[in-house]
DNA sequence: AGTGAGATCAATCAAATGATGGAAACAATC
DNA sequence: GATTGTTTCCATCATTTGATTGATCTCACT
Protein backbone atom coordinates (compact mmCIF):
# COMPACT_ATOMS: atom_id res chain seq x y z
CA UNK A 1 0.00 0.00 0.00
CA UNK A 2 2.55 2.40 0.77
CA UNK A 3 4.87 1.92 -2.18
CA UNK A 4 1.85 2.11 -3.98
CA UNK A 5 1.27 5.62 -2.41
CA UNK A 6 5.15 6.14 -3.17
CA UNK A 7 4.84 5.75 -6.77
CA UNK A 8 2.01 8.02 -7.04
CA UNK A 9 4.22 11.04 -5.70
CA UNK A 10 6.52 9.92 -7.82
CA UNK A 11 4.66 11.75 -10.45
CA UNK A 12 2.66 14.35 -9.00
CA UNK A 13 1.17 14.59 -12.99
CA UNK A 14 0.35 10.92 -12.83
CA UNK A 15 -3.83 9.79 -12.69
CA UNK A 16 -3.11 8.19 -9.87
CA UNK A 17 -1.42 11.01 -7.65
CA UNK A 18 -3.87 13.88 -8.65
CA UNK A 19 -7.13 11.55 -7.97
CA UNK A 20 -5.13 11.29 -4.20
CA UNK A 21 -4.77 15.19 -4.08
CA UNK A 22 -8.47 15.90 -5.20
CA UNK A 23 -9.01 12.97 -2.72
CA UNK A 24 -7.32 14.15 -0.12
CA UNK A 25 -8.52 18.03 -0.28
CA UNK A 26 -12.23 16.50 -0.53
CA UNK A 27 -12.05 13.80 2.55
CA UNK A 28 -10.48 16.56 4.55
CA UNK A 29 -13.50 19.06 3.93
CA UNK A 30 -16.37 16.70 4.09
CA UNK A 31 -14.95 13.62 5.95
CA UNK A 32 -15.34 10.21 5.34
CA UNK A 33 -18.96 9.80 5.05
CA UNK A 34 -19.33 13.22 3.65
CA UNK A 35 -17.61 12.43 0.66
CA UNK A 36 -18.40 10.48 -2.63
CA UNK A 37 -16.62 8.93 -4.72
CA UNK A 38 -18.19 10.60 -7.45
CA UNK A 39 -17.36 14.33 -5.97
CA UNK A 40 -13.54 12.95 -5.98
CA UNK A 41 -14.08 11.84 -9.74
CA UNK A 42 -15.51 15.09 -10.72
CA UNK A 43 -13.13 17.11 -9.02
CA UNK A 44 -10.32 15.51 -11.20
CA UNK A 45 -12.51 15.24 -14.38
CA UNK A 46 -12.60 11.72 -14.66
CA UNK A 47 -15.26 8.95 -14.88
CA UNK A 48 -15.76 7.20 -11.39
CA UNK A 49 -14.75 3.76 -12.83
CA UNK A 50 -11.55 5.20 -13.42
CA UNK A 51 -11.10 6.29 -9.67
CA UNK A 52 -11.72 2.82 -8.65
CA UNK A 53 -8.99 1.32 -11.30
CA UNK A 54 -6.63 3.11 -9.82
CA UNK A 55 -7.16 2.78 -6.05
CA UNK A 56 -10.05 0.26 -5.24
CA UNK A 57 -12.40 1.03 -2.97
CA UNK A 58 -13.13 3.96 -1.29
CA UNK A 59 -11.52 2.69 1.85
CA UNK A 60 -8.44 2.10 0.66
CA UNK A 61 -8.17 5.34 -1.00
CA UNK A 62 -8.98 7.00 2.41
CA UNK A 63 -6.27 4.88 4.29
CA UNK A 64 -4.37 6.18 1.64
CA UNK A 65 -4.94 9.82 2.10
CA UNK A 66 -4.36 9.46 5.94
CA UNK A 67 -0.79 7.27 4.93
CA UNK A 68 0.11 10.88 2.76
CA UNK A 69 -0.62 13.42 5.19
CA UNK A 70 0.84 10.94 8.19
CA UNK A 71 3.77 11.19 6.07
CA UNK A 72 4.05 14.66 5.49
CA UNK A 73 3.39 15.77 9.01
CA UNK A 74 6.02 13.07 10.11
CA UNK A 75 8.20 14.54 7.37
CA UNK A 76 7.64 18.30 8.61
CA UNK A 77 8.53 17.52 11.95
CA UNK A 78 11.82 16.18 11.33
CA UNK A 79 12.62 19.39 9.65
CA UNK A 80 11.07 21.60 12.66
CA UNK A 81 13.40 19.21 14.93
CA UNK A 82 16.79 19.75 12.88
CA UNK A 83 15.57 24.08 12.81
CA UNK A 84 15.18 24.16 16.65
CA UNK A 85 17.86 21.93 18.07
CA UNK A 86 20.40 23.42 20.33
CA UNK A 87 18.71 26.85 20.79
CA UNK A 88 17.09 28.00 23.46
CA UNK A 89 13.27 26.74 25.11
CA UNK A 90 11.98 30.19 23.85
CA UNK A 91 13.16 30.44 20.61
CA UNK A 92 12.20 26.57 20.06
CA UNK A 93 8.79 27.58 20.32
CA UNK A 94 8.28 30.71 18.33
CA UNK A 95 10.25 28.52 15.75
CA UNK A 96 7.88 25.56 15.79
CA UNK A 97 4.62 27.36 16.25
CA UNK A 98 5.71 29.29 13.36
CA UNK A 99 6.71 26.37 11.38
CA UNK A 100 4.11 24.15 11.90
CA UNK A 101 1.48 27.08 11.72
CA UNK A 102 2.71 28.16 8.47
CA UNK A 103 2.62 24.45 6.94
CA UNK A 104 -0.63 23.01 8.44
CA UNK A 105 -2.31 26.48 7.10
CA UNK A 106 -1.07 25.85 3.77
CA UNK A 107 -2.22 22.52 3.71
CA UNK A 108 -5.21 22.10 6.22
CA UNK A 109 -6.32 19.08 4.68
CA UNK A 110 -3.70 17.79 7.35
CA UNK A 111 -5.17 19.32 10.05
CA UNK A 112 -8.94 18.48 9.08
CA UNK A 113 -7.93 15.00 8.77
CA UNK A 114 -6.23 14.39 11.40
CA UNK A 115 -9.45 15.62 14.04
CA UNK A 116 -11.44 13.88 11.84
CA UNK A 117 -9.86 10.98 12.87
CA UNK A 118 -9.24 11.96 16.21
CA UNK A 119 -13.41 12.76 16.74
CA UNK A 120 -15.17 10.26 14.72
CA UNK A 121 -16.18 6.81 14.38
CA UNK A 122 -16.24 5.73 11.13
CA UNK A 123 -18.42 3.09 10.47
CA UNK A 124 -15.90 1.13 8.59
CA UNK A 125 -12.91 -0.22 10.36
CA UNK A 126 -9.61 1.31 9.55
CA UNK A 127 -6.36 0.35 11.81
CA UNK A 128 -3.52 2.53 10.98
CA UNK A 129 -2.40 4.70 13.72
CA UNK A 130 0.58 3.67 14.51
CA UNK A 131 2.55 7.22 13.77
CA UNK A 132 0.68 9.38 16.44
CA UNK A 133 2.38 7.66 19.52
CA UNK A 134 5.40 8.51 17.81
CA UNK A 135 4.90 11.74 17.02
CA UNK A 136 4.04 12.98 20.35
CA UNK A 137 6.73 10.82 22.23
CA UNK A 138 9.11 12.94 19.85
CA UNK A 139 7.60 16.12 20.47
CA UNK A 140 8.00 15.81 24.18
CA UNK A 141 11.32 14.95 24.34
CA UNK A 142 12.13 17.74 21.31
CA UNK A 143 10.36 20.12 24.12
CA UNK A 144 12.14 19.22 26.77
CA UNK A 145 9.61 17.64 28.52
CA UNK A 146 10.86 14.09 28.83
CA UNK A 147 14.43 13.00 28.84
CA UNK A 148 14.03 9.84 27.91
CA UNK A 149 12.41 9.09 23.96
CA UNK A 150 11.16 6.44 24.59
CA UNK A 151 9.51 6.38 27.55
CA UNK A 152 7.57 9.77 28.24
CA UNK A 153 5.39 10.32 31.15
CA UNK A 154 1.88 10.53 30.34
CA UNK A 155 1.38 14.54 31.19
CA UNK A 156 3.55 15.24 29.18
CA UNK A 157 2.16 13.55 26.01
CA UNK A 158 -1.41 15.09 27.26
CA UNK A 159 0.49 18.61 27.27
CA UNK A 160 2.02 17.81 23.99
CA UNK A 161 -1.82 16.80 22.62
CA UNK A 162 -3.00 19.55 23.96
CA UNK A 163 -0.47 22.16 21.65
CA UNK A 164 -0.78 19.91 19.07
CA UNK A 165 -4.58 19.83 18.89
CA UNK A 166 -4.82 23.89 19.59
CA UNK A 167 -2.85 24.67 16.25
CA UNK A 168 -5.20 21.87 14.45
CA UNK A 169 -8.08 23.80 15.74
CA UNK A 170 -7.23 26.97 14.72
CA UNK A 171 -6.50 25.51 11.57
CA UNK A 172 -9.30 23.98 10.93
CA UNK A 173 -11.88 25.98 12.64
CA UNK A 174 -10.48 29.01 9.87
CA UNK A 175 -13.84 28.99 8.12
CA UNK A 176 -16.00 28.90 11.61
CA UNK A 177 -14.15 31.48 13.33
CA UNK A 178 -12.61 33.55 11.01
CA UNK A 179 -15.86 35.26 9.57
CA UNK A 180 -16.87 35.01 13.89
CA UNK A 181 -14.19 37.42 14.41
CA UNK A 182 -14.17 39.62 11.57
CA UNK A 183 -10.69 39.01 10.02
CA UNK A 184 -8.67 38.65 6.97
CA UNK A 185 -7.09 35.24 6.49
CA UNK A 186 -3.39 36.79 7.20
CA UNK A 187 -4.96 38.49 10.31
CA UNK A 188 -6.14 35.55 11.41
CA UNK A 189 -3.69 33.54 11.04
CA UNK A 190 -1.40 35.92 13.04
CA UNK A 191 -3.43 36.05 15.81
CA UNK A 192 -3.74 32.35 16.05
CA UNK A 193 0.04 32.01 16.03
CA UNK A 194 0.16 34.93 18.97
CA UNK A 195 -2.12 32.96 20.62
CA UNK A 196 -0.59 29.64 20.33
CA UNK A 197 2.97 31.48 21.60
CA UNK A 198 0.93 33.20 24.18
CA UNK A 199 -0.14 29.70 25.89
CA UNK A 200 3.21 27.64 25.35
CA UNK A 201 5.23 30.51 26.52
CA UNK A 202 3.29 31.06 29.54
CA UNK A 203 3.41 27.10 29.83
CA UNK A 204 7.12 25.90 29.36
CA UNK A 205 9.32 29.28 30.15
CA UNK B 1 -38.70 25.07 16.29
CA UNK B 2 -37.38 26.02 19.62
CA UNK B 3 -40.85 25.94 20.91
CA UNK B 4 -41.17 22.59 19.44
CA UNK B 5 -37.89 21.30 21.12
CA UNK B 6 -38.99 22.70 24.23
CA UNK B 7 -42.16 20.86 24.18
CA UNK B 8 -40.43 17.79 23.69
CA UNK B 9 -38.23 17.98 26.55
CA UNK B 10 -40.55 18.96 28.77
CA UNK B 11 -41.41 15.19 29.43
CA UNK B 12 -38.25 12.94 28.86
CA UNK B 13 -40.29 10.07 28.05
CA UNK B 14 -42.15 11.35 25.00
CA UNK B 15 -41.52 10.19 21.60
CA UNK B 16 -39.86 13.05 20.39
CA UNK B 17 -37.70 13.29 23.37
CA UNK B 18 -36.47 9.55 23.09
CA UNK B 19 -35.43 10.51 19.17
CA UNK B 20 -34.59 14.12 20.10
CA UNK B 21 -31.99 12.01 22.94
CA UNK B 22 -30.62 9.16 20.62
CA UNK B 23 -30.01 11.68 18.18
CA UNK B 24 -27.69 13.77 20.17
CA UNK B 25 -25.97 10.45 20.49
CA UNK B 26 -25.27 9.19 17.07
CA UNK B 27 -25.60 12.31 15.18
CA UNK B 28 -22.25 12.89 17.48
CA UNK B 29 -20.78 9.66 17.19
CA UNK B 30 -20.78 9.73 12.83
CA UNK B 31 -21.50 12.79 12.40
CA UNK B 32 -24.20 14.13 10.47
CA UNK B 33 -23.25 12.02 6.74
CA UNK B 34 -22.42 9.24 9.11
CA UNK B 35 -25.82 9.19 10.57
CA UNK B 36 -28.43 7.71 8.86
CA UNK B 37 -32.15 8.08 9.76
CA UNK B 38 -32.57 4.19 9.93
CA UNK B 39 -29.79 3.97 12.86
CA UNK B 40 -32.01 6.66 14.99
CA UNK B 41 -34.57 5.06 14.59
CA UNK B 42 -33.05 1.49 15.56
CA UNK B 43 -32.10 2.96 18.29
CA UNK B 44 -35.48 4.10 20.05
CA UNK B 45 -37.04 0.80 18.48
CA UNK B 46 -39.27 2.42 16.26
CA UNK B 47 -39.91 2.49 12.89
CA UNK B 48 -38.30 5.06 10.82
CA UNK B 49 -41.70 6.36 9.49
CA UNK B 50 -42.19 7.19 13.01
CA UNK B 51 -39.64 9.89 13.77
CA UNK B 52 -40.23 11.42 10.22
CA UNK B 53 -43.60 12.08 12.17
CA UNK B 54 -42.25 13.45 14.61
CA UNK B 55 -39.02 15.08 12.96
CA UNK B 56 -39.70 15.76 9.29
CA UNK B 57 -36.13 15.42 7.16
CA UNK B 58 -32.75 14.64 9.09
CA UNK B 59 -31.50 18.03 8.22
CA UNK B 60 -34.29 19.70 10.90
CA UNK B 61 -33.71 17.14 13.72
CA UNK B 62 -30.10 17.58 13.14
CA UNK B 63 -30.86 21.52 13.73
CA UNK B 64 -32.86 20.58 16.75
CA UNK B 65 -30.19 18.53 18.14
CA UNK B 66 -27.68 21.39 17.25
CA UNK B 67 -29.86 23.99 19.29
CA UNK B 68 -30.66 21.10 22.37
CA UNK B 69 -26.87 20.98 23.00
CA UNK B 70 -26.72 24.80 22.62
CA UNK B 71 -29.29 25.20 25.05
CA UNK B 72 -27.52 23.15 27.65
CA UNK B 73 -24.00 24.68 26.95
CA UNK B 74 -25.16 27.84 27.67
CA UNK B 75 -27.25 26.86 31.01
CA UNK B 76 -23.91 25.39 32.12
CA UNK B 77 -21.92 28.68 31.48
CA UNK B 78 -24.63 30.69 33.16
CA UNK B 79 -24.64 28.46 36.37
CA UNK B 80 -20.52 28.20 36.33
CA UNK B 81 -20.38 31.78 35.90
CA UNK B 82 -22.62 32.32 39.29
CA UNK B 83 -20.16 29.43 40.93
CA UNK B 84 -17.02 31.83 40.16
CA UNK B 85 -18.38 34.92 40.84
CA UNK B 86 -15.98 36.93 42.70
CA UNK B 87 -13.15 34.63 43.58
CA UNK B 88 -9.86 35.11 42.72
CA UNK B 89 -8.94 34.10 39.61
CA UNK B 90 -7.17 31.23 40.03
CA UNK B 91 -10.20 29.74 41.62
CA UNK B 92 -12.24 30.72 39.17
CA UNK B 93 -10.14 28.60 36.72
CA UNK B 94 -9.68 25.86 38.50
CA UNK B 95 -13.52 25.50 39.19
CA UNK B 96 -14.16 26.32 35.67
CA UNK B 97 -12.27 23.84 34.41
CA UNK B 98 -13.64 21.25 36.46
CA UNK B 99 -17.27 22.44 36.30
CA UNK B 100 -16.92 22.27 32.27
CA UNK B 101 -14.53 19.10 32.39
CA UNK B 102 -17.28 17.37 34.24
CA UNK B 103 -20.52 18.43 32.41
CA UNK B 104 -18.85 17.79 28.61
CA UNK B 105 -17.35 14.21 30.04
CA UNK B 106 -20.66 13.23 31.04
CA UNK B 107 -22.02 14.71 27.77
CA UNK B 108 -19.75 13.92 25.21
CA UNK B 109 -21.90 14.74 22.43
CA UNK B 110 -21.76 18.28 22.80
CA UNK B 111 -18.37 18.51 22.58
CA UNK B 112 -18.81 16.21 19.66
CA UNK B 113 -21.10 18.20 17.76
CA UNK B 114 -19.44 21.44 18.50
CA UNK B 115 -16.00 20.30 17.12
CA UNK B 116 -18.06 18.51 14.31
CA UNK B 117 -19.74 21.63 13.69
CA UNK B 118 -16.21 24.04 13.66
CA UNK B 119 -14.71 21.62 11.50
CA UNK B 120 -16.66 20.19 8.60
CA UNK B 121 -18.90 21.21 5.91
CA UNK B 122 -22.15 20.02 5.69
CA UNK B 123 -23.30 19.46 1.75
CA UNK B 124 -26.09 21.05 3.69
CA UNK B 125 -27.08 24.76 4.32
CA UNK B 126 -27.44 24.87 8.26
CA UNK B 127 -27.27 28.55 9.59
CA UNK B 128 -27.50 29.01 13.22
CA UNK B 129 -24.78 29.86 14.88
CA UNK B 130 -25.75 32.72 16.67
CA UNK B 131 -24.80 31.32 19.95
CA UNK B 132 -21.49 30.43 19.73
CA UNK B 133 -19.89 34.27 19.51
CA UNK B 134 -21.90 35.55 22.80
CA UNK B 135 -20.40 32.01 24.67
CA UNK B 136 -16.99 33.54 23.68
CA UNK B 137 -17.58 37.22 24.64
CA UNK B 138 -19.43 35.83 27.53
CA UNK B 139 -16.42 33.72 28.82
CA UNK B 140 -14.01 36.23 27.78
CA UNK B 141 -15.92 38.91 29.91
CA UNK B 142 -16.05 36.40 33.08
CA UNK B 143 -12.25 35.47 33.13
CA UNK B 144 -11.04 38.99 33.05
CA UNK B 145 -9.29 39.10 29.45
CA UNK B 146 -12.26 42.17 28.67
CA UNK B 147 -13.16 45.06 30.83
CA UNK B 148 -16.21 45.60 27.75
CA UNK B 149 -18.76 42.46 27.75
CA UNK B 150 -19.93 43.88 24.55
CA UNK B 151 -16.84 44.81 22.73
CA UNK B 152 -13.99 41.88 24.04
CA UNK B 153 -10.90 42.19 21.52
CA UNK B 154 -9.68 40.20 18.92
CA UNK B 155 -7.06 38.18 21.06
CA UNK B 156 -9.34 37.63 23.96
CA UNK B 157 -11.45 35.96 21.75
CA UNK B 158 -8.49 33.65 20.36
CA UNK B 159 -7.64 32.75 23.86
CA UNK B 160 -11.25 31.85 24.89
CA UNK B 161 -11.71 29.88 21.97
CA UNK B 162 -8.60 28.51 22.52
CA UNK B 163 -9.69 27.01 25.81
CA UNK B 164 -12.68 26.07 24.92
CA UNK B 165 -11.26 23.56 22.31
CA UNK B 166 -8.49 22.53 24.52
CA UNK B 167 -11.74 21.13 26.70
CA UNK B 168 -13.70 19.48 23.77
CA UNK B 169 -10.36 17.96 22.26
CA UNK B 170 -9.95 16.02 25.39
CA UNK B 171 -13.14 14.92 25.50
CA UNK B 172 -14.15 14.17 22.02
CA UNK B 173 -10.42 12.77 21.80
CA UNK B 174 -11.04 10.08 24.17
CA UNK B 175 -11.77 7.06 22.25
CA UNK B 176 -8.48 7.71 20.44
CA UNK B 177 -6.31 9.30 23.25
CA UNK B 178 -7.20 7.28 26.08
CA UNK B 179 -6.43 3.74 24.70
CA UNK B 180 -2.76 5.44 23.17
CA UNK B 181 -2.20 6.43 26.54
CA UNK B 182 -3.23 3.41 28.24
CA UNK B 183 -5.42 5.24 30.99
CA UNK B 184 -8.51 4.00 32.34
CA UNK B 185 -10.84 6.74 31.92
CA UNK B 186 -11.32 8.24 35.70
CA UNK B 187 -7.42 8.52 35.39
CA UNK B 188 -7.46 10.12 31.62
CA UNK B 189 -10.45 13.00 32.54
CA UNK B 190 -8.04 13.96 35.95
CA UNK B 191 -4.62 14.31 33.51
CA UNK B 192 -7.33 16.07 30.77
CA UNK B 193 -8.18 18.46 34.32
CA UNK B 194 -4.66 18.69 35.05
CA UNK B 195 -3.36 19.84 31.89
CA UNK B 196 -6.06 22.37 31.20
CA UNK B 197 -5.32 23.81 34.63
CA UNK B 198 -1.62 23.60 34.21
CA UNK B 199 -2.19 25.95 30.53
CA UNK B 200 -4.88 28.18 31.91
CA UNK B 201 -3.15 28.67 35.24
CA UNK B 202 0.55 29.23 33.97
CA UNK B 203 -1.15 31.68 31.38
CA UNK B 204 -3.35 33.59 33.47
CA UNK B 205 -1.92 33.84 36.81
C1' DA C 1 -0.24 -1.59 -40.15
C1' DG C 2 -0.66 -4.95 -36.37
C1' DT C 3 -0.36 -6.33 -31.53
C1' DG C 4 -1.07 -6.02 -26.78
C1' DA C 5 -0.79 -3.92 -22.20
C1' DG C 6 -2.52 -0.39 -19.74
C1' DA C 7 -5.82 3.46 -19.15
C1' DT C 8 -10.42 5.44 -19.73
C1' DC C 9 -15.29 5.64 -20.18
C1' DA C 10 -20.38 4.51 -20.74
C1' DA C 11 -23.67 1.71 -18.86
C1' DT C 12 -25.28 -0.66 -15.33
C1' DC C 13 -26.06 -3.23 -10.62
C1' DA C 14 -27.28 -3.86 -6.00
C1' DA C 15 -27.61 -1.92 -1.69
C1' DA C 16 -28.32 1.97 1.19
C1' DT C 17 -30.71 6.00 2.12
C1' DG C 18 -34.02 9.94 2.53
C1' DA C 19 -38.66 10.37 2.36
C1' DT C 20 -43.86 9.40 1.88
C1' DG C 21 -48.77 7.42 1.70
C1' DG C 22 -52.06 4.85 3.73
C1' DA C 23 -53.67 1.37 6.74
C1' DA C 24 -53.94 0.01 11.43
C1' DA C 25 -53.60 0.79 16.49
C1' DC C 26 -54.40 3.77 20.20
C1' DA C 27 -56.42 7.40 23.07
C1' DA C 28 -59.52 10.79 24.33
C1' DT C 29 -64.26 12.72 23.94
C1' DC C 30 -68.89 12.52 23.38
C1' DG D 1 -69.97 2.20 21.79
C1' DA D 2 -69.24 5.48 18.06
C1' DT D 3 -66.33 9.40 16.62
C1' DT D 4 -62.47 11.86 16.04
C1' DG D 5 -57.66 13.01 16.30
C1' DT D 6 -53.15 11.33 17.17
C1' DT D 7 -49.50 8.05 16.86
C1' DT D 8 -47.29 4.02 14.93
C1' DC D 9 -46.03 0.80 11.48
C1' DC D 10 -45.82 -1.61 6.81
C1' DA D 11 -44.90 -1.17 2.21
C1' DT D 12 -42.97 1.36 -1.13
C1' DC D 13 -40.56 5.21 -4.03
C1' DA D 14 -36.96 7.81 -6.05
C1' DT D 15 -32.21 8.93 -5.54
C1' DT D 16 -27.78 8.38 -4.21
C1' DT D 17 -23.92 5.80 -3.70
C1' DG D 18 -20.31 2.17 -3.80
C1' DA D 19 -18.75 -0.83 -7.05
C1' DT D 20 -18.22 -3.67 -11.54
C1' DT D 21 -18.28 -5.08 -16.44
C1' DG D 22 -17.18 -4.86 -20.94
C1' DA D 23 -16.27 -2.10 -24.62
C1' DT D 24 -13.20 1.45 -26.43
C1' DC D 25 -9.15 4.22 -26.62
C1' DT D 26 -3.99 5.23 -26.37
C1' DC D 27 0.40 4.31 -27.41
C1' DA D 28 4.80 1.94 -27.26
C1' DC D 29 6.92 -1.65 -29.74
C1' DT D 30 7.40 -4.56 -33.84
Amino acid sequence: MTSSLEKAKQNPDSMKARILTAARRIFGEYGFHGTTTRMIAKAVDIDISTLYYHWGEKGDLYEAVICDINEGLRQKLIEVEKMIKGRPLAERIEIAVEEMADYLFANPEISNLTLFRYFTKTRHKSLLDFRVPEFISDIAYSMGLSTDRKNVPVDAKMKVLSIMNAIHNFVSGENFFRPMLKLDRESYIKEAKETLKFFNLSAFT
